[in-house]
DNA sequence: GCGCTTAGAATTGTCTACAATCTTGTCTGC
DNA sequence: GCAGACAAGATTGTAGACAATTCTAAGCGC
């Protein structure tokens, strides 16, 4: 599993600003920590502890409280006074529940991007679709086809979600390993399924169609899960 | 305006857990500065000096930078490196987001409580409903009358909802003033309109009619929104 | 007067030290 | 062998000191 960063999606719209912000020691325990935690590394439950941390990353345990608290207050961390930090493990149900957060947000993103669309951002997301389709009939797609939905996603997200929503939804997925994501598109048919849906979305956002956009959105994180599950059991 | 903590409608869910937790002074500071910020001593914009706070409260300068990072990763505070940190201000783009965000986490939270009520909850619901009518004629109760409205939405929101999805929620409550609510519930008819709609939903929840609870549930958000912005031009 | 430079103060970033608390392993008495 | 007490080590919570950076304002040339 050789993932690096690349592969924080939802990452990559926070990242350039304007002019370089400087950066702060515990920004950075922030980013290897939930690396770390993403890569399943520290996995659920583990105990973070201060000074261990801290001489991983070179800092002292300042910095290093600092990361943790914000990563508790963002979800990915479990914090008890006087008992340390552990990464945070959710529940089958709470994962789920994440999903369906992330799915009315989503059809919020959408709802609002309705009306809002410039010929190159319709063009733009053809593309995209265009792309699915290609990836429709490759085998061993999945997550390719998967990551691609989620950058379209992102794109359609980002037609009119403020910086604030658009990093509420990004920690959100943190939240959760995105372990649904690819297993929702392991057959072909799921992929040609929701390859119609998506482009479907597009033409329904161009033609100003709110109701049947979000309900398409609404759709394709259902029929996701739905499949997800059927594989999980 | 002399409310004090009783007003926090949002905390109240996640006070008491079960043992007594252990408190640690960057707790208190978070719920000191909250309040401030509530309360608006600090407004947004202001600065927020790190020195300063740790002599208002009591401690060093650790405790409260660990509480400004995590008010920043609640989005309550901006902190810019070696610049320090702000209270946030919301564009009203994003005020009018953060209400449409809340809107529809609501409607999940609605959709999630139905078929999952027992008679005794219902109970409960139209007990509150029954102080909705009430409250209905009374002159200048607008005020208790949204805090009732947002009592009983958080009554059915923890039906189902996980502390998880509570605590996003109350957070990002938080990161807006609530000077939507009350303006909503100005005129005796908009309150006898969401007394009605509150009602019907708890009727649909009842009743295990998804569609229409959560339709309702959008409703409240939108009527008060637009009587919001009526009074407001 | 206006813009630039530059010292000094103010503020944030980080580290180290120490106190408070928890955890672990051992010992005792039965 | 086992439950409980106790001591030693580990870990977290807090404070204070120093370094790095930014802000402020006075001084200078024009």
């Amino acid at each position: 599993m050789g993932e690096t960063k690349e592969d924080a999606l939802s990452a990559e719209a926070a990242s350039t600003k304007g002019a370089e912000r400087r950066r702060v020691s515990s920004e950075t325990v922030v980013e290897e920590l939930v690396e770390l935690i993403r890569t399943r590394v520290f996995r659920p439950g583990d105990r973070l502890r201060e000074q261990e941390l801290a001489e991983r990353f070179g800092v002292s345990r300042g910095p290093v409280r600092e990361a943790l608290r914000i990563l508790e207050a963002k979800a990915l961390v479990r914090i008890e006074p006087m008992r340390g930090a552990s990464v945070a493990s959710l529940t089958d149900e709470e994962a789920l529940e994440t999903v369906e957060i992330s799915s009315v947000l989503f059809g919020l993103g959408v709802r609002k991007a309705v009306g809002k669309t410039t010929p190159d951002m319709i063009a733009k997301f053809r593309e995209r679709v265009a792309r699915l389709h290609e990836l429709c009939d490759m085998e061993f797609s999945a997550r390719s086809f998967y990551k691609e939905t989620v950058r379209l996603g992102v794109d359609i997200f980002n037609v009119s979600a403020s910086a604030r929503f658009e990093s509420l939804v990004a920690d959100i997925r943190l939240g959760a390993p995105d372990i649904f994501g690819p297993l929702g598109f392991t057959t072909l048919e799921l992929r040609e399924t929701a390859t119609r849906k998506w482009s479907g979305m597009v033409d329904a956002i161009e033609a100003g169609d709110d109701e049947e956009a979000v309900s398409l959105a609404h759709q394709v994180y259902q029929d996701s899960l739905k499949a997800a599950f059927k594989v999980l059991g």
